[in-house]
DNA sequence: AAAACTGCAACTACAATGGTTACAGTTTAG
DNA sequence: CTAAACTGTAACCATTGTAGTTGCAGTTTT
C-alpha cells in the first residue's frame, strides 16, 4: 500500500501553524482547513506532540504551536513521528525454511529495503516547514 | 501504511523461477516455499504476466517461468507491477480551497513527493533478480 | 478419460483508516 | 465562580485493503 494521509495532513498542519508560530491553532481551525475532522487533527497532533515539534495548550485561546522554528524541522522530523518504523512489508507469513530461496532471502531483501527508505528518508530530510511556507507564500502572489 | 507484501512475494517468486530458468514451477510449489496458499501466489502471477516478467503454461507440467533473463529484471520492474501508482497518499479529502495552505500545499507536496519516490526506485533499478539470486546462493556456502 | 495445471469469481476473516459521538479535565473570560 | 472554548482519549461505526479458502470452467499432458 502507500504512505498513510496522516503524513501529508502531518505537514499541512505543520506548515499552517508555521503562517503564525506566536499563535495556538485550535483542532477545529486546523481541520476546517484540512477539511476533516478535529479528532483525527488531534490524534495527529498527538503523535506530534510525542516527537517534540509541537506544544499544545489546554483551555480556552488554547490550541497547537510549534515546539521548534520551522526552520529547524525537515519533512523527514514529521515522517518519522507518524509513519511507522518500516516502509517495506516482509512476509505476512514467514517463508518456508526448508527451501534454499525462503530461508536466505528475508535478510537480503531486508538490507536492500533499508537502502531504498534511506534514500527516500534523505531527500525528505532536505526540504524544512520553512521552505514549503515559502513556496506556499511564493505561490500566491 | 507500508508498502505490500505483494513486492515481497513477487520478489521470492521471481528468484525461485530464477534457479531454473527453463522450467514451469507450479503456483503450488511457489505457494509453499513462501508459506502461503496458490491463489494468492497466481494473483501476484497474474500482475507480472501483464508486466511481461513472467509467462505461464495451462495444463500438465505447466505453471510459471520467467519471461526475461533474471539479469534484465530489476527490482524496479517489480515493484512497477505490483504496487500503485504513488507511494504517498495525498489528502483522503480535498483541503479547503479558502484557506491559503488549502489552496497551495498539494502540489507543492506533491513534487516533493515524487522526488522521494524517484530516489527510493533508482535504489530499486539497481539491483537485477540475478544479484539477489546470487546473494541466496553464496549465502549457503 | 484422468490428472495436473491456470485463471478467475465469490466468500470469509481480519486489520487499518478515517469519521463520529461522548466525556473528563483544563484554562480563560465575564 | 460559572460558562465557554479548548485538549486528550476512548468507544464505536463504515469503508477499504489484505490474505485465506472454496469452487469451478478451461487447458494440456499422459
Amino acid at each position: 500500500m502507500s504512505i498513510n494521509s496522516r503524513f501529508t495532513v502531518a505537514i499541512h498542519m505543520l506548515v499552517l501553524l508555521s503562517l503564525n508560530e506566536n499563535k495556538y491553532y485550535s483542532s477545529k481551525f486546523i481541520a476546517q482547513s484540512v477539511n476533516t475532522n478535529p479528532v483525527f487533527i488531534r490524534r495527529i497532533l498527538s503523535s506530534l506532540v510525542k516527537a517534540n515539534l509541537v506544544t499544545t495548550q489546554l483551555g480556552v485561546e488554547g490550541g497547537a504551536s510549534l515546539a521548534q522554528p520551522a526552520e529547524q524541522i525537515t519533512l523527514l522530523d514529521v515522517y518519522r513521528a507518524t509513519e511507522p518504523e518500516s516502509l517495506f512489508t516482509l512476509h505476512h507469513s514467514e517463508p518456508n525454511m526448508h527451501c534454499l530461496c525462503g530461508r536466505a532471502i528475508k535478510p537480503i531483501l531486508g538490507s536492500i529495503f533499508t537502502e531504498a527508505e534511506m534514500a527516500l528518508t534523505q531527500v525528505l530530510a532536505q526540504t524544512t516547514l520553512a521552505e514549503v511556507k515559502q513556496q506556499i507564500q511564493n505561490n500566491t502572489l
